[in-house]
DNA sequence: CTTTATCCTTGATAAACATCAAACATTTAT
DNA sequence: ATAAATGTTTGATGTTTATCAAGGATAAAG
C-alpha cells in the first residue's frame, strides 16, 4: 500500500486554492483509515461527523426505504463527499459503504465548518464544488424521468466510451448489479437491456463492453451534453 | 398589482446577511419584469444571462429531451432560480415557463459573480442556498428511485397536508397534468393512483384533497425525513 | 483442484406504467 | 351566455419493468 500523498489532497479543487495554515487545520485534525469491501462508512439520517475523502478504491452511496435499496453514485479517487452535510451540520441523506478495499481520510466536519468560517478562498471552492454536485444530480433526475431503462444503458456505455479515451473496448468499472441499481432498474432487467443493445453493435462479454458500430449506437441513445456531460 | 417590496428581497437568507453596498450593486443592475402565463423565461443549454426571483406568480422549471418533457420543480414567491448556473457561468441544465401571471426580478449573473467575488458572506449564504438545492434534488431521486407512483402521490398529500399547517383539507396548487409530470407518471396514471388511494381515505374532488383517515395513509405512505421533510 | 458461494442469465409470469381514443368536465374567449 | 379550447377521467390495450424460480457461469475459499 503505497503512502497517502498529502500534495495530492492538496491539489484538490476544493482544497487547491486555500491558505495553507488553514489547511494545515484541516489535516492535523484528519483519521486515515483502511476499510475492507463492504463496509458501511455512514449510515444515512445520522449526524455528518466527518468529511470523507476516497483516496483509494471505490465508495458507494446508496440510499434505503422501506426495505428497498438503491445505488445513487460511486465516488472515486480522489474526491471527497458529502461536503453538503458537512457544511450544513445536517443529517446525511445516502449511506456510503465500501466496494473494495480502501483508504479513506476522515476530516472532522466540525473543523471544516471551521475553516469554511474563516477561509474566503475556501468557501468560495464549495460553492463550486456544491454547484457541480447540485447539477450531477439534476441530470441523473433528467436521465431517470427522460429516458426508458434501455436508453439509460446506452447513454451509460457512450459516457463509458468518452472517459476512457473514446475506446470503443472498455472494462465495466463496476459489477453488473450495482450498475444495475445505478441506472434504476433491476439485474434482471440489465440484462436483458444489454440484449436490446446488440442490434446497435454494443456487445457486452463478462465485464467487457466492445461497440462495434458506434455511429448507430449514438443515432439510438441520443447523448446530449445537459444529461450526459459531466463537466457540462 | 402590488409595487416590489426590496425590503422582502433583501430578507432572504440568501442576501439578508450582505453588505448593503453589494445588495445596491445587484439592485442596480436588475430588471423587473411583469410576464402572462406559459412564457418560457430560459431554456435549457442556452448561457445563463441572469439569476430569477419569482416575485409574484408561479414558475416552472422543466426539461426536455428527445420529444419528452419532464416537470422538475416548481418555483414559488419568493425565491431565486438557477443559482449554480450563474455563479458557475455555465449554461442553464433546466428551462423554466411561468405558470400564471408572474413578477419576475432579473439580477444579471454577471453582476451576480462580481459580488459573489469580493462579498464573502455573499458566498457563504451563496453555499447554504445551494447545499439545500443539492440535498433537494437528493431526496427527488431517492423518492423516484425507491417508490412506485403511488407511493410518490401518497408522500405528496402527506406533504402538502404538512404545509397546509396539518390541514386534512386543502388545494392542490397545481394542475393535475403538471402534478403528474412533477410525480413521474402520466395524467392519466395519476387519476388513477388518487382512486388506489380512496381505501387509504384520501379523496379529491376537482383541486379539493380531503384526507380522512391520516393514520392509514401513513402508514401506506411511510413518509421519511430523509426524503419528504424539505427542512431536513 | 475442488467445493462453495456469489453473481449472472434465462424463461415464465405478474405488476406497474404508458398510450390511444373517447367521453366528460372545466375554463377561457367571444 | 355560448362556443371553443383545454384539462380530466375512463376503458381498452400494449409496453416496460419487476418478481420468482431455476440453471449456468464465475470467482472465492478450502
Amino acid at each position: 500500500m503505497k503512502p497517502i500523498d498529502i500534495q495530492e489532497i492538496r491539489s484538490l479543487a476544493l482544497f487547491s486554492k486555500m491558505a495553507d495554515i488553514n489547511f494545515e487545520t484541516l489535516i492535523r485534525g484528519a483519521y486515515i483509515q483502511n476499510f475492507p469491501p463492504q463496509i458501511e462508512l455512514i449510515t444515512e439520517d445520522e449526524p455528518c461527523d466527518f468529511l470523507h475523502i476516497v483516496v483509494e478504491g471505490s465508495v458507494e452511496l446508496f440510499s434505503r426505504w422501506n426495505g428497498r435499496e438503491t445505488a445513487m453514485a460511486t465516488v472515486r479517487p480522489i474526491s471527497t463527499f458529502i461536503l453538503a452535510a458537512a457544511i450544513k451540520d445536517s443529517p446525511y441523506l445516502m449511506s456510503a459503504r465500501t466496494n473494495e478495499k480502501s483508504r479513506i481520510i476522515l476530516l472532522p466536519s466540525k473543523d471544516v465548518r471551521a475553516v469554511f468560517d474563516i477561509d474566503n478562498t475556501f468557501a468560495r471552492s464549495v460553492v463550486n464544488e456544491l454547484a457541480q454536485c447540485y447539477r450531477s444530480v439534476v441530470k441523473t433526475t433528467k436521465n431517470l424521468k427522460l429516458r426508458t431503462s434501455i436508453e439509460r444503458l446506452a447513454n451509460y456505455f457512450l459516457r463509458q466510451y468518452t472517459f476512457a479515451g473514446n475506446a470503443v473496448e472498455f472494462e465495466l468499472k463496476m459489477e453488473k448489479r450495482l450498475l444495475a441499481s445505478y441506472l434504476g432498474m433491476t439485474p434482471e432487467n440489465l440484462s436483458r437491456a444489454i440484449k436490446a443493445l446488440q442490434p446497435y453493435g454494443v456487445h457486452v462479454n463478462g465485464s467487457r463492453v466492445t461497440i462495434s458500430n458506434l455511429a448507430d449506437l449514438i443515432a439510438f441513445a441520443k447523448p446530449t451534453a445537459s444529461i450526459d456531460d459531466p463537466s457540462y
